[in-house]
RNA sequence: GCCACCGUAGCUCAGGGGUAGAGCAGCUGUUUCGUAAACAGCAGGUCGAGGGUUCGAAUCCCCCCGGUGGCUCCA
């Protein structure tokens, strides 16, 4: 759990490479400043694995522009210039860059004890607190990537400038290893591999971001809820299902309509009744906990549903199985006394980590966020709960970051985030206090001194969303899902037609003994069955001939490319068993 | 929602004012094969939808829908 330290030479890496993005985006920035003479310049800093620059320009950039501003740059590296710094009195910058109002919005934010500085190679200035390489020669491999609309400073309300994004790098070698990596990304894509292996789809005829699960997809979600449905239950949790819709009332007293309407969708008339879909489950769960009185002895009281709920999100934003329009929450509450909130939230923590790591993420970036400015509840239960989740913390020995003032209204939270396989960084787990809905609903229960109390509640996914987090799982297994989730977990393959009876026997062996395997029937020859079992990523493929059927076996091959050769039918069953049961 | 780009057969893509093409997949036939693609034939398309320009539009223009990369948003 705890972040890598990066070595000397790791860091003095980053510095060089951070020096060199930001150059190239000043050599970008001339190069435009020469073929748009009239462009205005706004930001251009390093970021991850490159740069970007974003200018005000009559016209927006094209693909062709790219290519002309690449050479352009490739001029100025050539010419290898130095990087000079100067720094300025603000009157002077003013005047300097007084054609530049983006500069002067910058310079007017800069506080008057900071210094002013500005770096320029080739007669190109720009406002800059550095550092740079110290010649444009330095910038040994870069490459312009794309065109995007940005706002400037991010907001929607201001301005769109033009943004051209680039990557940098200290040689070709690395430049290239960097465009090899982002094909590898490629490869592993969801979207691309749901199609290829048939896991799921949209469609222009249901809409966007409405996810149709396929057979196979369906497969391993139904493997992965009852997975989840069994821990649940080992852990004291109890199932409940509630509705799609619900009325009006149900939302105005939850506070939905009031504070999340613009992610809602407009209501259904039933009966002269407005109904919303749901955009989440709580309300429904609190009518469990509502539904009769609660004393001090039944709590804590944990619910949970695979609860769907349907959110409005912008067009733009819809991505995959990442960001959707009606998702499936693995969503759960516990409502609890004070004084069990802390051990519930270590018997959550630990349950996350569980969880996660049986689907193969090892590696987690823990983040706490206390109290905003602007909240609801008492001052002594944020006290309570924040506290509770740092000690929870403690005792399982998890390192954290605290995002001060990043909780919700309502309640402090803990998102844990885990890398994939190829280090990127996804938002899975989440718990939050709600100090909010026990008072809109007004839940109580009876305590041991005869009077009512409000219960604590903490909401919590651990998955997050189903749909996220099996295109999280694509990617992360590059399609190629271990044994106890691989939809297909053997391809039987016959080596001839004569041999599909024998082939058959052996499927019906291993599915009686619940596996699931498929055999390959078609008119096929064996190394195309073969092929086409290695493109599908089946963990076994058991080649079945004259050989196999006279011993009774059959022949291996993992989707490693390895071949154990032939091994018995029993053999076989019992160590695809084991891997079920391993989880692996 | 905003900016840019894209939408041609199930998939990947070519064609870019004179009414459509390849490979793979599919179907049919032949072949019955020992660890990553047998061979042959056939079929498959209102070129995302609608409107406009034109003698003629897949091709040019407008608008809508969908996708991609960003921005913004993400209880």
């Amino acid at each position: 759990m705890p972040v890598k330290q990066k070595t000397d030479e790791e860091l003095r890496i980053d510095d060089q490479r951070h020096r060199i993005r930001h150059s190239a985006a000043h050599i970008m920035a001339e190069a435009v400043l020469k073929l748009f003479p009239e462009a205005k310049f706004a930001i251009g800093p390093a970021i991850e694995d490159g740069f970007y620059y974003d200018f005000a320009v009559e016209r927006p950039f094209t693909p062709e522009d790219l290519a002309t501003i690449e050479d352009a740059m490739r001029e100025t590296i050539a010419a290898d210039v130095a990087f000079e710094t100067a720094e300025l009195s603000r009157g002077e910058s003013q005047e300097l860059f007084a054609e530049q109002p983006f500069k002067l919005e910058i310079i007017g934010g800069i506080p008057d004890d900071e210094a002013i500085s500005t770096y320029t190679h080739e007669g190109f200035v720009d406002l800059c607190r550095g550092p740079h390489v110290a010649s444009t020669a330095e910038v040994a491999a870069f490459k312009l990537v794309s065109i995007a609309g940005a706002y400037w400073r991010g907001d929607e309300r201001n301005q769109m400038l033009q943004r051209i994004y680039g990557t940098a790098w200290e040689s070709q070698e690395a430049l290239e290893e960097h465009l090899r990596r982002l094909e590898e990304a490629e490869k592993r894509d969801h979207r691309r591999l749901g199609r290829e292996l048939d896991l799921f789809s949209t469609s222009d005829q249901v809409g966007p971001g409405l996810i149709i699960w396929h057979p196979k997809g369906a497969r391993i979600r139904s493997i992965m809820e009852r997975f989840w449905l069994d821990e649940h239950l080992k852990r004291g949790y109890e199932l409940v299902y509630s509705p799609h819709i619900g009325k009006a009332t149900l939302w105005e007293t939850s506070g939905h309509l009031e504070f999340f309407r613009e992610s809602m969708y407009d209501p259904m008339d039933v009966d002269g009744q407005e109904y919303f879909a749901k955009p989440m489950n709580c309300p429904f769960h609190i009518q469990v906990y509502t539904s009769t009185t609660r004393s001090y002895r039944d709590l804590p009281i944990r619910l949970t549903e695979m609860g769907t709920v349907y959110r409005y999100e912008r067009g733009g934003v819809l991505h995959g199985l990442m960001r959707v329009r009606g998702f499936t929450q693995d969503d759960a509450h516990i409502f609890c006394r004070p004084d069990q909130v802390e051990d519930e939230i270590v018997g959550v923590v630990e349950f996350a980590f569980d969880l996660l790591r049986t689907f193969g993420f090892d590696e987690f970036d823990v983040y706490l966020a206390t109290k905003p400015e602007k909240a609801v509840g008492a001052d002594a239960d944020w006290e309570h709960a924040t506290a509770s989740l740092r000690n929870a913390l403690d005792r399982v020995g998890v390192d954290y970051e605290v995002d001060e003032g990043g909780g919700a209204f309502y309640g402090p939270k803990l998102d844990i985030k885990i890398r994939d396989a190829i280090g990127r960084s996804w938002q899975c787990t989440t718990v939050q206090f709600d100090f909010n809905l026990p008072e809109r609903f007004d839940m109580k229960y009876d305590g041991a001194d005869g009077a009512e109390h409000r219960p604590y509640m903490v909401h919590r996914a651990l998955f997050g969303s189903l749909e996220r987090f099996f295109g999280v799982l694509i990617e992360h297994y590059g399609g190629a899902f271990p044994t106890w989730l691989a939809p297909v977990q053997a391809e039987v393959i016959p080596i001839a037609d004569r041999h599909i009876p024998y082939a058959e026997e052996v499927r019906d062996q291993l599915v009686a003994a619940g596996l699931r395997v498929h055999v390959d029937a078609r008119n096929e020859r064996m190394n195309a069955k073969i092929r086409d079992a290695q493109l599908q990523k089946v963990p076994y493929m058991l080649v079945v001939g004259d050989r196999e059927a006279e011993a009774n076996g059959v022949a291996v091959r993992l989707r490693s490319g390895e071949d154990l050769g032939t091994l018995p039918v029993a053999d076989v069953l019992a160590r695809i068993q084991a891997e079920v049961s391993a989880r692996t």
